[in-house]
DNA sequence: AAAAGTTAGTTCCCCTTCCATATTAAGACC
DNA sequence: GGTCTTAATATGGAAGGGGAACTAACTTTT
């Protein structure tokens, strides 16, 4: 029981169900393919040759191409794929530590992949951006039609103004530099909100088939990407998911981004493990330890460091029980380097959200990210792929 | 950037792009209304041939009306507005104090209401349910098309499961009994969600135009309905929007419902307040209080009853800054009893809020209900209501 | 009072797109 | 080699919107 939006509806004329279809179409060949003309004309009860004529569309366009299939006792089917012989996309994972780079086909598979160190100075770091995103083009001869730029901080992708707390960057145009540059349109959003995405388009099916899911991308803060739907909630200005700095407490072991201590991500963030671990081990004097190597020792069994992720497990399993009492997702995906201790910490983590819910909920399943190590890499190019499978006004 | 789902997307046909704009049609009516054919070729872009035969069939099937306009310099208009002539829904607002039933017309004019307790013992209450609709159907000859209900507890609106702390239901069939009993469709949901849907679709024109909002219901416990992209957002099994038993911090007042002191509704709900009421005064020996008399109280200036509420205002306060800032609405709507006495605790929950919120997010506005004094039986009739205003299909 | 101007609504023909059916294509099995 | 099965294409018909021309009904101007 959607309501309409009169001031963007706009009326279905006789191409709109063309459209509705082409989409169709063409989501079944990126999810089910490779897939025979016929098997979509099954599944979506068009007939055959409506199918066919939309495939001739989409293959005009270069979205999909043909493969021989073998026969089941008739004529053998010609498999349609997504075209994946060119670099379309461009992905900027800009992180505090350093910026990943890549190029995809359109299946989002990475054809090739830089990084360098993060400059604290934006026009810096946005030079060796524009420069590496130069070369990429460069060598794909003009097939690259978009990039798209992930980062920690809030982002209105209308707009473009953002504010990154780690750097203290506040609204630089880093899109506009990068669209004058290329002549590219450029997508810029949240890390938290382009890694929903990502795993909404390119995730494990488990993952694909679900249409609410919420996204906990543990870094230094703590950030969430809400998908309702199918599709990512941003709010007014984009500045959704924020629900790091949701109030679970007092007296959490560091502040959060903005100095208080009783926000989620003061008690869950990567710091306020760090700050338990410097707590629990401080005559042992390690100063110099970030949260890899705290994670290397906990996987490596050392009792201070494990007891500080566990701690940090807890906390983050009290905030996520917040979130599934009130969105009730089918599913909850932890991101971020912390992915890697998830031996140690998932138990403590399900314990916690299981105590702290209140009712008989049905179980929620809580699970790591689906999408190896980069999820932040693959939402960037995410944020130039889903345009071109999701057209804004079909619904 | 939806992700369509190939499960439940259906293709379109040629009627597709009627039944879009044929919802589109008759949305401008009830929105804009009284409204010509020719205004909403205007704004639609639609030719004016093709309105005209579109409210032809909205006419024939009852569901707009024509009355006569005022020329502006030509040949005058037909407006056309909805067609209020009959009462075609029943809301059962089913409390834990009383049950408000009423009939209403297409545009959600209530035009006969009746109330009684409601029984502890569900049978009973059922009964007299039954017995008022079918009053309520007799006297309207036919015109009723379906029944909503909205009530104070978890509802799965699929498979109809229901939980209602208060009285202790569980999964009573209350739906299939009354359905059986009027051969009408009879519509369930929690309490919150139906009030959010009212606010959606009959709220005032502020509201109207917002498309994601937030709202808290304050009664015995917290419930909240979150509107998400013009949508009630339900999540699985219906158990979205229980953000009542979102941990907030420690030592509440009283339990929640199932006995946690952690909860945002075991600081924020009436039960938080009376018991915050009871311990300032409990020297006088009040206590045959309820929250309608602790409100009379403050709005008459009692200086313990003022504290209570406004010490209540401040945690009601924390829990919608924790979700301002992970949903980001456009705006926030306080309804319950609460509203009432709205003046006494505006001031310190805007503070709260303000508070609480760690970044410069853009300030929400916060605002008591704008459905008067019954938004729950609204939210029942709009169950039915909306459903004739919105085809689940076209987006 | 007649003519001109303005706005509303209807009629008719054409285009797009889908459906249904028939036809062609290409392999498997006996 | 003939029949069966499945895949893909071609062709005519229906639904629905676009657009121009038309009728209707009023106001304004002369």
């Amino acid at each position: 029981m959607r309501r309409i939006d009169l001031k963007k509806a706009s009326a279905a004329r006789s191409n709109t169900i063309r459209d509705i279809n082409r989409q169709i179409v063409l989501n079944y060949v990126r999810e089910l393919g490779p897939i025979s003309r016929a098997e979509i004309a099954r599944e979506t009860a068009l007939q055959r040759s409506t199918i066919s004529l939309i495939v001739d569309e989409l293959r005009i366009d270069g979205l999909i191409e043909e493969v021989s299939g073998e026969s089941t006792g008739g004529r053998p089917p010609s498999l349609l794929s997504l075209r994946t012989a060119d670099a379309v996309a461009i992905g900027v994972d800009l992180g505090t530590v350093k910026t990943v780079m890549a190029s995809s086909d359109l299946a989002g598979r990475v054809l090739e992949q830089e990084e360098f160190p993060t400059d604290h100075d934006v026009n810096k770091t946005v030079k060796k951006i524009v420069q590496c995103a130069q070369r990429l083009i460069g060598k794909n001869n003009g097939t690259i039609e978009g990039i798209g730029i992930s980062l920690p901080g809030v982002v209105d992708p209308e707009t473009g103004n953002l504010y990154v707390p780690h750097f203290s960057w506040r609204n630089e145009p880093i899109a506009e530099t990068l669209t004058h540059a290329t002549s590219l349109p450029v997508s810029i959003d949240n890390d938290a909100n382009a890694a929903a995405l990502a795993e909404l388009w390119f995730g494990r099916p488990e993952i694909r088939e679900v249409r609410d899911f919420i996204l906990v991308l543990v870094e230094e803060g703590v950030g969430t990407g809400v998908v309702f739907d199918g599709q990512v909630y941003r709010g007014e200005g984009g500045t959704a998911g924020e629900f790091g700095h949701m109030t679970i407490g007092t007296g959490a072991p560091v502040p959060c981004a903005v100095g208080s201590t009783e926000c989620w991500e003061a008690f869950a963030s990567e710091r306020a493990a760090l700050a338990r671990y410097q707590k629990l081990s401080r005559s042992n004097g390690n100063n110099d330890i970030n949260f890899a190597k705290l994670m290397d020792l906990a996987l490596r069994g050392e009792r201070n460091a494990r007891t500080a992720l566990k701690e940090t497990a807890r906390y983050l399993g009290i905030g996520i029980a917040n979130l599934i009492q009130g969105l009730a997702p089918e599913a909850v995906i932890v991101a971020g380097p912390i992915a890697r201790a998830w031996p140690v910490i998932v138990e403590d983590l399900k314990t916690s959200v299981d105590s702290s819910i209140c009712r008989g909920f049905p179980s929620t399943p809580i699970m790591d990210s689906t999408l190896g190590s980069q999820p932040t890499l693959m939402g960037a190019l995410s944020l130039v792929l889903a345009s071109k499978f999701a057209s804004a006004s079909v619904g």
